[in-house]
RNA sequence: GUCCCCGUAGCUCAGUGGCAGAGCAUCUGACUUUUAAUCAGAGGGCCGUUGGUUCGAUCCCAACCGGGGACACCA
């Protein structure tokens, strides 16, 4: 890792006593603003198109800001490429077009500069449209070498820990959240076309509830409590449902104190939606609709590529039954007849994980077995959006039970490209079997298992004023931007993921 | 948390148990329509850190630091 401000290069000196020159000359070094008449980007899409015989003979004079990306001099003249981040374009500069204080400010420009030109259009011999440079005002030095234009940034720990190069120099990476910002904008647009009201809710709670996972801790000093970040918003998410806000969303950061992945950053971002009246099988539809219209809106189309495979997000989506899902595909791998009963039984679902050689960890229940020999016989193969549905009740502490079949609860997890995507249910809303739930997590966590449910009073009294049929639904947008820009790692995705302080 | 891989100039990368290499970038000179401009010359290094083996380590070994990937857990 270079570190400028303590070791300096012969570069940055350079830099430097270009930047002391330019003050010697009388020139601002960190001047306040500049008024641009077009940005790049604007000025390309309005005047890139015209022909040499037209930008002459209609001599348009702009004003334009960028950072130098490229220099080619000749001497007495020079082709600077000038970027907004969005677009580039060549300005062109000639001793006799400058004045000689203009001319030398040039002369102290180094790649990574920003520099304001007047000007106006043509093009040049090799057609390429360009601004004829008549004033040059210097914006602010980059002290610093920028990465290799060529070749571009290679180091990944550069990437994500100084992203704003990670920006400079690759397109394709500002691309990535570029269509995150439009994603999260489409999403808004559905949800709020169908009445949602998107809401914020506490991110340090003192019980860290509504999903499976270890908390971080952190302390309040005037009130004197610890407090955790929250690793779901969706208990108060329906509280607020209770209070008749009957459809509502956040998008925001959960915390998790796990261990990174390419599928795992310790912050990350979920949209959760909450709608009263309504049941799992609805949110499967609906989110079939989502998905398209963010895709459509992200990316300009409902077919995506990812790792490869050429993924179509045009609805109706696979359904698969989970047990259904476990009995067939075992029951291939062993050549005989797995049962829906064999899966309910502990000792059964032990043996048939046995049987498949799928880890299973002590104490586990049926139901977390049958979990697991689902995702080591499927996981990887779901790559056409596919919901999996109706998961054991032992798994799913919030959800509610299908009517039929207590065993099992109402509800779905989307899986494309291999991410799980979605997670959702018909929300239990019964504040009596709520608590047996919790008191079920409360043996488990006495078991050891650290990422069981605690108990949660505040929200059981809520339920008890009385939640209406509702469904709710989580999406992990890290991983959902990851497949429409075709991202192997959610570092790529995440601006500034997690990293390790240097040194 | 476990296993595997990586760390050499500003950037991208070669390389060797015996004076540290290339391309781009930088500096000097030439060049007033280039497109990774070109041509001639020059400078630039704690070879991640600390130990060990060795006459001698950037190279071999160990630990540590940082990163990547796989597994495990989750979304």
């Amino acid at each position: 890792m270079t570190q400028p401000s303590i070791t300096e290069s012969d570069q940055i000196r350079q830099r430097r006593a270009n930047l002391d020159e330019l003050a010697r000359l009388g020139v601002s070094l960190y001047p306040h603003a500049f008024a641009r008449t077009h940005t790049i980007d604007g000025l390309v899409r309005e005047h890139g198109e015209k022909s040499a015989e037209a930008l002459a003979s209609d001599r348009t004079d702009v004003r334009i800001a960028g950072r130098i990306l490229g220099i080619r001099g000749f001497g007495k003249a020079s082709f600077l490429v000038l970027s907004d981040g969005r677009a580039c374009v060549q300005a062109y500069i000639r001793q006799d077009s400058l004045s000689e204080v203009d001319f030398r400010v040039y002369e102290l420009l180094d790649f990574g500069d920003f520099v304001g030109v007047h000007g106006h259009l043509f093009r040049t011999r090799t057609n390429e449209f360009t601004i004829w440079v008549s004033r040059v005002e210097f914006l602010a030095k980059c002290l610093v070498p920028l990465p290799e234009k060529w070749h571009g940034l290679q180091d990944v720990e550069i990437r994500y820990r100084q992203r704003y190069l990670d920006l400079i120099v690759s397109p394709e990476s500002r691309h990535v959240f570029e269509v995150r910002s439009r994603a999260l904008a489409a999403l808004r647009e559905f949800l709020e076309g169908r009445g949602y009201l998107e809401v914020e809710t506490p991110m340090m709670q003192p019980i860290a509830g509504g999903a499976l996972a270890r908390p971080f801790v952190t302390h309040h000093n005037a009130l004197d409590i610890d407090l955790y970040l929250r690793i779901a918003p969706e208990l108060y998410l329906k509280r607020l449902t209770v209070g008749g806000l009957e459809r509502v969303f956040e998008i925001n950061r959960n915390f998790r104190n796990e261990g990174t992945s390419t599928q795992h950053n310790p912050e990350f971002t979920m949209l959760e939606f909450y709608q009263a009246y309504s049941d799992y099988r609805e949110l499967m539809v609906m989110t079939e609709d989502m998905l398209r219209l963010v895709a459509e809106r992200a990316v300009g189309s409902d077919q995506v590529t990812f790792k490869g495979n050429s993924i179509s997000l045009r609805p109706p989506f696979r359904r698969l039954s989970l047990r259904e899902a476990v009995c067939r595909k075992a029951g291939e791998r062993l050549g005989r007849d797995v049962t829906d009963a064999e899966l309910r039984r502990p000792d059964s679902a032990a043996a048939l994980a046995a049987e498949l050689g799928v880890p299973v960890d002590p104490g586990s229940g049926p139901g977390t077995i049958t979990v697991g020999i689902f995702e080591s016989l499927w996981e990887a193969s779901l790559i056409e959006p596919t919901f999996v549905y109706d998961f054991p009740t032992e798994v799913s502490p919030l959800s509610k039970q299908r009517a039929d079949d207590p065993d099992t609860v109402e509800r779905f997890e989307l899986y494309v490209g291999g991410l799980e995507i979605a997670n959702a249910f018909s929300e239990l809303n019964d504040p009596g079997e709520q608590r047996r739930r919790f008191d079920d997590q409360l043996q488990q966590r006495r078991r050891g298992d650290e990422e069981a449910h605690r108990m949660d009073e505040d929200y059981i009294r809520a339920l008890e004023y009385g939640l209406p049929p509702t469904a709710g639904e989580g999406v992990g947008i890290d991983r959902l931007v990851m497949l429409l820009t075709d991202s192997h790692s959610i570092r790529d995705v995440i601006l500034f993921p997690l990293m390790k302080p240097q040194r």
